[in-house]
DNA sequence: CATGAATGAGGTTTCATTCAT
DNA sequence: TATGAATGAAACCTCATTCAT
């Protein structure tokens, strides 16, 4: 099946479409550049991409304004970079996970915990993934995409296997799960971003273990008491 | 409990905030603001809140640009009163699916169709939910929140409702689990808008009871196979 | 001499210009009329001309804003008519006050306590003079002109008198004298709406006094110690 | 007494406000900002600062709008800024004026043409000073007075000189002096502006020798003939 | 006469991006 | 490669005025 081998083609990066400017060399100084990124995640973190001026980030990171220029597009490629460089490593982790000779129910848990703790462990990082990158359609539809599609095809590919060795329901819709497992994840590191707790969410596992085995009661007397499925409109 | 009474303070209108210029007076001509909120969100939600234009708003509502702001303190309020007025539909429904003489689970069921079925039903209005209303740090703050937190309240009594009667496993966190629910009904959504897909999703029912019973295979053999908690690296 | 009889020329209203929209019929309701007049020079005086909203002076006179532009032709006439009325009353009393059978210097005196004393009895209405109406180029060409230079005949008037009748120097300019008159008295009411304080000038006499007797000392010793007036360049 | 050393505190700007954006490093390109300010003078003054535009004097200037931008605040700080200047230079001309060793009356008659001779010599910048700096109260308040007050304190300084040294009367009011050469004089430039005149107003020195001796004739029977103070009111 | 809802023109300011140095 | 001064497009909102009732 197709999804064994996550995808890997070389979109080198996805944000490059023909047509446009190409991105200026980036082999410069990586140093810089660097910083210029670590700037922009900052003040996209913290005023959000449209408050955000280049101007700051530039400051922010100790260079000139036309140097950001020099390294980045401009300031959607910027936000772009952290999208996409923020997902390669946790892809990069992310198939770790998936290769990993582990039950499905553990290597979910373990991507879950990936997604939460990645972005939890740095407010400003979650905040553009959280709020900023959903703003722009067109962002959303030029790179986030294709990225968070190999993610959700590691998710897929894991919950296909379980089901195939016996490991999981037999008739659970991967699709859905795929659906489950990164919402819920959101989710909850929407909530803590809101919450404006400084600790960093720590349910990812517990999140795992509470969709494994539902919400459902089990033992003789619990489950369907009065069931009614139809006859009730609402 | 707080919980078993779903929040029911009057509270007028969150976005009414003192300090503020008062809304204008919103007797004027029902039928004309309702003109003028459809075309934000039919704006807002095809071209972004951002790209979106009062002169494009006023001029698909068949009225002055002025007379935007006869009903509407301006751009920003008239994206609130969109959510607040949505939100008060659904919390209207939600408040009567709570009450319902029902098991947990049906009622948990009832709620995710509502969610998913409501936002599904205009691409638009889900639109400017699930892409424009995180932008704003300032509009989530000020009162996504608060309209939010009934609807997470609403989740959270009935799950603790389920667990009480014993319908819901005794060990389930109500918070994780209320995350759970709107997260995935959420992704759900977004999932929906991104693909283009014109029917509007239809999952609701089938969410909640994968949700309800798991992901794991019930069976003699088939779980704990091993799990290995350490001695594996990533 | 032609001064001898102050300008009476009919000009009705000075602002009715030919080509312009005729001022609505003014007979309406003259205590309606007078409402809305005491209210523009409240709202004037007290926001400024460009502040000012007629919708506040609609409000603070109990009309409906449309009943505004019954009585008055717009904005600035509402402004202009406030000059034009103060001005009338003023001139009537100036009128009295210069074909008094009194000594030049106390008909000098008396216009000036007429000046200062009139405006000096109502911010609001002095701060329209003292303000505003130095503001529109347009508004001070078209009305103020005219009826402050039947004020500046007047006092030209009776410094003539007071020069023929040897009242006053022989070699006094009048053209001078009614710029000192004028401003000192004008200075005076600035100085005064600035300073926030409540009462009222009261220099009006003795500002006359001052002008009459000169800041010079009399006597032996004192004048004409050195006063070089050439070779010595700023 | 305060008065014998004129003010010289350095308030460095007194439009600075703290609190307030600074306004943009002055150091670019002192010729530019020159032209600016030049075109700032000449369009205020022709048409008067709320009509002003800023296209119109960035183009006068020969620059991009926003680059106005870049060496002031904004629109009101480019009014400010005119007003601050001019100041500066009359004040510092002033000062050494009032520094002189010359009898008070000649140090007065110095400075009013000082006030006379600057502003008559450009209308534009004479119709910036005479109407549109007394428009905006908030203006006047926040700079006019602090500039202005300065060259009060120097004519008031000048006349108590005069008076202590037995040049001036002992009976005269300095601070009603300093109305009566301050108000005389604008009112000289008020009258030239509207006047339409080209010439310069010439009148400051006979200006001041008239308030220096008095209205009043001087001989053995033009004085005192009657002049009731009592009984007849007005 | 009176109302007040509706109109729509109009301008300051910001800030991403460029390019001469 | 780096700079940062200069650019100039672009749109929200206000409010005087009108006119149907």
């Amino acid at each position: 099946m197709a999804h064994s081998r996550p995808a890997r083609e070389p979109l080198a990066s996805v944000t490059e479409q023909p047509g446009e400017a190409p991105r200026p060399v980036p082999g410069a100084d990586p140093e810089k550049r660097k910083r210029i990124l670590a700037a922009a995640v900052k003040t996209f973190g913290s005023r959000g991409y449209h408050e955000a001026r280049i101007a700051e980030i530039a400051a922010q990171a100790g260079v000139a304004e036309g140097t950001v220029y020099l390294y980045f597009r401009n300031k959607e490629d910027l936000l772009g970079v952290v999208f996409d460089e923020t997902m390669d490593e946790v892809l990069a982790e992310g198939r770790r996970i998936v290769r990993a000779d582990l039950p499905a129910a553990e290597r979910l848990a373990r991507m879950v915990e990936l997604h939460v703790g990645f972005l939890g462990a740095d407010r400003d990082l979650a905040s553009v993934f959280q709020i900023e990158l959903r703003r722009s359609a067109r962002l959303v539809e030029r790179f986030s995409r294709s990225k968070l599609v190999e993610y959700f095809r590691m998710l897929d590919h894991v919950l296909r296997q379980g089901v195939e060795r016996g490991e999981l329901r037999r008739d659970l819709d991967p699709r859905l799960a795929v659906r489950i497992l990164f919402g819920a994840a959101d989710e909850i590191l929407s909530e803590w971003l809101l919450s404006g707790e400084s600790r960093p969410p720590s349910d990812g596992r517990r999140l795992v273990e509470t969709l494994l085995h539902g919400f459902i009661a089990r033992g003789p007397a619990a489950t369907r008491r009065k069931a009614p499925r139809k006859g009730d409109s609402r």
